[in-house]
DNA sequence: AGCACGCCGACT
DNA sequence: GTCGGCGTGCTC
């Protein structure tokens, strides 16, 4: 009998073996993880098709024989076999490569399957040890609202049929306790399971903590890229065999093997870390969609600021809206924005030397005397963005990428460091110009740890917590922060993107924000949204508490009749997001037209140009209407670690018109690929960033 | 991708 | 003389 195998590598086929009956004493089935000769080595393989005929024409023939073994207790679910068939077409990658990316680590090394077993038996004895448990179920008491939602998802999940529904509520209004009601409700059905997806689970020890109280009679299952290996290994075991039936997860997760997913649920949908950047580019939430649509159930997504992709399809009734608008907390409401005008300070001298308003002083300085916190955003981690020469106008840039250099100050000294945020070169800062040498190098702009130095000259008394990666890198120092921030004290929080993820905080009263301008007329057509979306997370995560008035949220800009501003004000996030998707409608951009990117990497920036020109001209050979492909571009960040990346776009309104010209520079590329290993091209479909 | 083969340059 | 650099070809 002849298998079709699936294996890891980058080429995109299948591979004949014959599968002898007597040296495997049983049938082949689709899925099997079996193991294989291929060329001079070992690895694993998937049962893909059974078939009589064999393809593989190669005069050495003599290599089929058989060289399989079967996997002691997995197999690869057809669900997800057919999850992947689709990844592989959609994302233009093999099969096999996505199989494997999709499994644990540990599945493609043949000799690790003895070692599968063992850590699969140990835990089971250490479950039937430990059955004790001192944690109380959890439950809420949900308000009107939130139970109309409730029972909408009810009902929608009795019709066992694909359904696509957003719930939107801002922060505090209680999303994930309809949800997690909604699936105590579906888990009901005894063999059940159901898949949460969340952007970053390490950031949110709490909702873990939450859904496994809310399911305390079921094994939840939790992954994310810091789990071992081993405990991989299990989550992958229990989710198929049926006995974790909640499974909580990153966007790795999608590919989960569960056989009986019942609901599917998004949190945040609009987040970004939900598509891969490298390798597979796949968007997790598409992927949840095209499963659930598969599977015949319903998906849930929820936001308090709306991708425009699921907006448009709000606007378009190909989703069912929920809407939560009250804070689930009595006496919570919502934050009151104030702007300062950071032209009007300029000119009258209010801002000190660091770029901090006299206001923000006096919001700081009111907010201390209301025993309350305030909390600083500032996307920017580090001393401050750049160095510069004040006599020849050098800049710190790096030497391997097309960036600056950023200024730090190190923990231990207050010697700075000039660090690259992309490749991570480091070197201690110069003393003297290296163009020049004269020694006016001063620092440009502003970074997280330029403020807390400034905060603390002026305030010495109060607590100053800074949180960014720099401050939470060491194991524990995060919670140990956060820990503070919950104790109440008195301080200045002064945070990156990293704070609006996960946690409340009861004492912040005043929320201000700096460095909002870059993204208000950014190159990036999503980077409003973007922002937009970072802004009213801020925003809530005050004022969540017991505090009787939400928190003032003050933000400094140059542009304070940008509609963003009004849009926040107000708290109409509908409309807001509506006029975007009305404006990409109009500039035809996404979601109304579909892109890919052919990015090229090579040494040099002149034969990416070379290879990329050529692949234009020979898909425009057969171009139909509705298909733009752009020249070659640098990417955003054009060098990195000393490779040279450039690009072109291609998009259409028509999906399916992409996907075919996708499909016909996938061979062109593959035949490049023949020719030349110097230049290393991919397809980056539906692509967030340039 | 990962490995082997093979052809050139700089070492004990 | 040989160790090892990486260009090229192949994997059922």
């Amino acid at each position: 009998m002849n298998v079709k195998i699936a294996i890891d590598v980058p080429l995109f086929q299948l591979f004949d073996y014959t599968w002898s009956l007597e040296e495997l004493l049983q049938h082949p089935k689709v899925g099997d993880i079996v193991k294989v000769e291929f060329g001079k080595k070992m690895t694993a393989g998937i049962v893909i098709q059974i078939d009589e005929k064999v393809t593989y024409a190669n005069k050495q023939i003599r290599n089929l024989k058989p060289v399989l073994e079967i996997s002691p207790e997995l197999k690869v679910t057809q669900q997800v076999i057919n999850l992947c068939q689709f990844s592989s077409k959609y994302y233009l990658k093999p099969l096999g490569e996505i199989l494997f990316s999709s499994l644990p680590s540990d599945w493609k090394k043949p000799n690790k399957w003895a070692l599968l077993q063992k850590q699969i038996l140990r835990d089971q004895e250490k479950k039937q040890n430990n059955k004790n448990s001192d944690v109380e179920e959890y439950s809420w008491n949900l308000n009107e609202e939130q139970n109309k939602s409730l029972e909408y998802l009810k009902t929608s999940s009795n019709k066992k049929k694909f359904e696509l529904t957003l719930l939107k509520g801002i922060t505090g209004s209680g999303k994930t306790a309809v949800y997690l009601t909604w699936l105590k409700d579906v888990l009901k059905d005894e063999t059940a399971q159901c898949l949460i997806l969340i952007p970053e689970i390490n950031l949110t020890p709490q909702l873990e903590k939450i859904v496994k109280q809310v399911f305390i009679n079921e094994e939840v299952t939790v992954l994310h890229s810091d789990i071992t290996s081993a405990q991989r290994n299990i989550a992958w075991w229990k989710i198929e065999k049926g006995i974790s039936r909640v499974i909580l997860g990153t966007r790795l997760s999608i590919f989960a093997p569960a056989k009986k997913i019942k609901a599917i649920v998004i949190d945040e949908e609009h987040d970004y870390s939900y598509k891969q950047q490298d390798g597979l580019r796949y968007n997790a939430r598409d992927l949840a969609i095209w499963r659930a649509s598969e599977l015949k159930v319903p998906i849930l997504l929820t936001s308090a600021t709306p991708s425009s992709e699921t907006w448009q399809k709000v606007l378009q009734n190909k989703i069912t809206l929920l809407t939560l608008n009250k804070k689930a907390k009595d006496g919570a409401s919502l934050s009151k924005l104030s702007l300062i005008n950071m032209g009007i300070a300029r000119k009258n001298k209010k801002i000190n030397s660091y770029g901090i308003t006299e206001e923000l002083n006096e919001v700081i300085t009111r907010t201390k005397k209301n025993n309350k916190q305030t909390l600083i955003f500032i996307n920017r981690r580090g001393y401050a963005p750049i160095l510069h020469c004040k006599t020849c106008s050098w800049k710190s840039n790096c030497k391997k990428c097309s960036a600056w250099m950023v200024v730090h100050k190190k923990i231990d000294s207050n010697r700075k460091v000039l660090q690259c945020h992309h490749c991570g070169s480091n070197q201690y800062i110069p003393l003297n110009c290296p163009e020049c040498g004269n020694q006016d190098l001063e620092t440009l702009g502003m970074g997280t740890q330029k403020i807390e130095e400034s905060l603390k000259d002026t305030y010495p008394e109060i607590d100053i917590i800074r949180i960014d990666s720099d401050s939470t890198k060491t194991k524990g120092s995060a919670e140990e922060l956060f820990k503070k921030i919950h104790a109440g004290e008195p301080a200045i929080i002064i945070g990156t993107q990293m704070i609006i993820k996960g946690h409340d905080f009861q004492h912040i009263q005043s929320i201000i924000v700096i460095d909002v301008d870059k993204s208000l007329y950014s190159q990036d057509f999503r980077a409003v949204e973007k922002i937009f979306s970072q802004l009213v997370q801020v925003a809530g995560r005050a004022g969540r508490g017991q505090a009787a008035d939400g928190a003032n949220i003050y933000i400094q800009t140059e542009f304070i009749e940008h509609p963003m501003f009004k849009a926040l004000a107000e708290h109409h996030y509908d409309e807001f997001i509506t006029d975007i998707v009305k404006e990409r409608k109009e500039y035809q951009l996404p979601p109304y037209s579909h892109q890919a990117l052919i990015i090229a990497e090579s040494k040099s920036e002149q034969s990416n140009n070379e290879v990329l020109q050529s692949l234009k001209q020979y898909l425009e050979q057969e171009l139909s209407e509705n298909i733009q492909i752009s020249d070659p571009t640098p990417r955003v960040l054009q060098r990195l670690s000393g490779v040279d990346r450039n690009q072109i776009l291609i998009e259409s309104n028509d999906r399916i018109k992409l996907q075919k010209i996708l499909e016909k520079a996938l061979d062109y590329i593959e035949g490049i690929k023949k020719k030349s290993r110097s230049i290393k091209l991919q397809i980056d479909r539906d692509p967030l960033q340039f």
